[in-house]
DNA sequence: CGCGGAGTTGATGACCATCAAGAATGGTGG
DNA sequence: CCACCATTCTTGATGGTCATCAACTCCGCG
């Protein structure tokens, strides 16, 4: 009884379950998912200190926001586009912790230096304010602090949820829960756009190029997805999701 | 030039390589990793709160010491002994986040309730503070908010490193640079003894516990560690280490 | 001595990375 | 407008790594 450990007990689960963790899975931090977000909470200390003073910038794709080992002097917020977060292993492996979009922040950080890379993924227009504003505002306003140390406590129980489903679910299951995280954020039946490329995709979920292309063809052919054209994608609604329509498993 | 990605570039590089990322690479977070730390920094705000007040307990193996989902209200200090902080899936897979061992501290966190389970891995003293003594100690003390702010983004880097890790590296490299890493605090020349099992190591490094064990006797026939008994092991002075003996790869 | 748990080792198959080649897409210039 | 090329995406074939099932050893304990 001490040592209730691994796949012991409960197996049989749908692995295409959407809703409890999966939805978490991916760091779409700032507001909870349950949440729209069409647009970002405005009410928050942090947004209304990025109303009253920032400094508009445009990127455009593929450059460079911010370089690991920077001096981390700054803090985004991320008005239109999407940007990739990510570091590069010593081997060229690159892996991209969190893809950041409208409304998120980036640069929350308590050390002198990135320990990161930011990179624009398409046209990407961020507002930015020095760091030592945000910290200097801290000893005024408490919510600040509070909004900040939250902020990377949701990134650090991001990244641990990547863990586990790094370990525990097969490829085309990742890509599933990573489409279901984007397409939660917009509740539009229209299809929706990926801005990112298949290498992107790929370097975030730890697999291949074609593995991800396979994973897409997989769920194209189960009907979990429905895919206009490789970068428009829409989730049925469940007509034949949720429940497989033949009865794979089943709890004994 | 504009997308240079995975692994297109510099290829051969000695997997085995400890120093650079590797040791980083697992959760001991609270000191670097050059420094013996044989005794914890006992000049940090932090330490010095906890030697002022504080609640001395006492935990048997594999006992509980915080649960998932418990309101998150205290701040530990490991005295003795090593706990592991992870979580359960739903499928009952269970991820190690961290092993954490005398002199860190568990329970930085930005939220209301907690977001993984503590163990004790063997017998455990730890001291315990009430967090809102700490959150109030912060309104005097700045620097201890840095050193707050300082352990929650050491903690992120240690999983995004392990992320990196998991999609890079092998299973008997990843056990090696865990190996490593727990043997760098202590810069003894003995034997040292894993407090933790198999399956804990298992399901720290995402594999299985007969991958883990394959991968020791592997570790074993290379000359890699010496294997006293299943949990005393020693990585010998780079006699055959850190290049093989047989040069198999080369930089072209 | 028998028992149970932890660790090890072997055999097999699943999954995925890799290599390779073919389709689709987008941009450029004639 | 179309041909051409580069890039991205897709699909196929193959092999490596590792999870899984199973058997066996080792050790402590009643």
């Amino acid at each position: 009884m001490k040592d209730m450990t691994t796949s012991d007990q409960c197996r049989n689960i749908d692995p295409w379950d959407q809703s409890p963790i999966a939805a978490l899975c991916y760091g779409h931090v700032a507001h909870p998912p349950a949440r729209p977000a069409a647009q970002p909470d405005t009410t928050s200390p942090m947004m209304s200190l990025f109303r009253t003073i920032s400094h508009t910038q445009h990127h455009q794709p593929d450059s460079t926001i911010m370089l690991h080992g920077d001096a981390a002097d700054t803090i985004y917020l991320i008005v239109s586009g999407t940007v990739r977060c990510c570091t590069i292993s010593e081997e060229g492996q690159r892996q991209i912790f969190r893809f950041a979009r409208k409304g998120e922040l980036v640069g929350i950080a308590g050390m002198q230096t990135w320990h990161f890379t930011v990179e624009a993924v398409d046209h990407v227009i961020v507002k930015a304010i020095p760091r030592a504003l945000v910290e200097h505002s801290c000893a005024d306003d408490p919510s600040l602090l509070q909004e900040l140390q939250a902020h990377m406590c949701a990134q650090l129980q991001s990244r641990e949820k990547q863990l586990l489903a790094f370990m525990t679910t097969k490829a085309s299951v990742r890509l599933f829960q990573f489409l279901s995280a984007f397409a939660a954020s917009r509740p539009t039946a229209d299809y929706i756009a990926l801005p990112m490329c298949r290498r992107d995709i790929a370097d975030h979920l730890g697999m291949s190029v074609e593995t991800v292309s396979r994973a897409f063809s997989d769920l194209k052919a189960k009907g979990r997805i429905d895919l206009a054209c490789a970068e428009k994608f829409r989730i049925p609604k469940r007509a034949g999701n949720a429940k497989p329509a033949t009865p794979a498993f089943r709890l004994a």
